[in-house]
DNA sequence: GTGGTCTAGACCACC
DNA sequence: GTGGTCTAGACCACA
């Protein structure tokens, strides 16, 4: 499995979990229909508590990323059900004004910005033409 | 006082006081050498605890975007002593990934995701200059 | 526990905690890994408050020496993780000047400044290896 | 006046007064029997409270490094009068064996950390001969 | 007056 | 169970 998980992080493992998820979706690792590893599999996989994993998986089934299914387990569902809404841009754009504010503070000019912005997302989009 | 805090984010006080410190530095709401309001003063306006605006003042300190005079509180350090490092910008890289994947996999677009990059820095930017 | 506080000092009881732990792993006998006593019980242990040891063990993780694990505690960091770099040197001979200039008004000789410093590493040094 | 104090330090100023009159001795730009500013002058030269100049030289003659005198104001002793004793070594080898050990943790090794104790007391008596 | 430290006790998120 | 956050109130050092 490609998920990896730092202990050592402070941001809480279900969180990585669902970054790991939607980083796979991204990069096309997990197509529409795919199904993830059972919950007792993956949490066995990473030694990591069964309810973590189960609440990773409500998480993103909740954003519009997978389906739950009483047979299949969970499932990515087809893109067009989770496209960007007007919400989703304001929280994004609300986000990122908090790192620009601290990118402009410290210095960093527009085109450097841009450009960080620009490496984070073609990075993954490279990855996803492979 | 220009800072307001949410008392129902799940994001804490004192982060939210940094980020109000950070944004009002980046749009030289700030001036270097400029006097905070002391911990009591500003805790007795937003209704918080001493502790909380002691705890986002000492963090911004760290981070070197402060001074802590003993008798003057706390003063808006100059520009460069918090300028960007090769670690500031491999962890902004780093965070900003995360939010591209999600907006990949949204099916934001590469012009898009600029846009909203740049809205969120420009915007910053003008009020900096007025 | 090996942590012992001298109540009377005028050193903060948290930064006499810091260098408790930091001799500790000097000596080996913290080793990349393993974990400390949660704060509930060390506080208890020595009678301090719970907040005293959390913000030794913040402090420590900041520096680098520990990892804080949502779930297993405080856990000592693998060596490297605290490797010495520039900023730090500086630091120690910023540090090192004020004492060696009070040595030196006193009296003390180059050889003697020597042997004062080198007794100082090699006392912990020696108890490492055993 | 070739004393500098750094109001942004988390040194108190009266610490950085001591240190300072301490480091002239050991270069000897402050000789027996020299006069120190008045602490009228000393203050208003570095725009600190008056008390807190007091206060560093009240805690210097303690120390044995001055007198005070009713009408000279502060004399700096005789060397014999401040000389090293056991206490005072004691202190010192207390005081090194943290930094020292932080040191250790931090991977310097035996020479490395002789040379910056060397450099930090050589630095201090090359200036005493000029 | 300022911030720094310590204590105490509460609630919450994570696992 | 763990640590993280917030509140509350005390005392002290510094200036």
């Amino acid at each position: 499995m490609f998920i990896e998980i730092d202990m050592k992080s402070d941001v809480p493992i279900y969180e990585q979990l669902k970054q790991s998820v939607i980083l796979g979706i991204a990069q096309k690792q997990l197509a529409p229909g795919e199904e993830l590893p059972s919950v007792r599999q993956l949490a066995a996989d990473l030694s990591v508590n069964m309810h973590t994993v189960a609440k990773a998986y409500t998480h993103l089934k909740d954003k519009g990323f997978l389906s739950i299914h009483r047979n299949r387990g969970a499932v990515v569902n087809d893109y067009r059900d989770f496209a960007a809404d007007k919400e989703y841009l304001a929280a994004l754009t609300h986000a990122l004004r908090a790192f620009a504010a601290e990118a402009l503070c410290r210095g960093v000019k527009a085109g450097e910005w841009l450009g960080v912005c620009n490496d984070a997302y073609e990075e993954l989009s490279k990855k996803r033409r492979m």
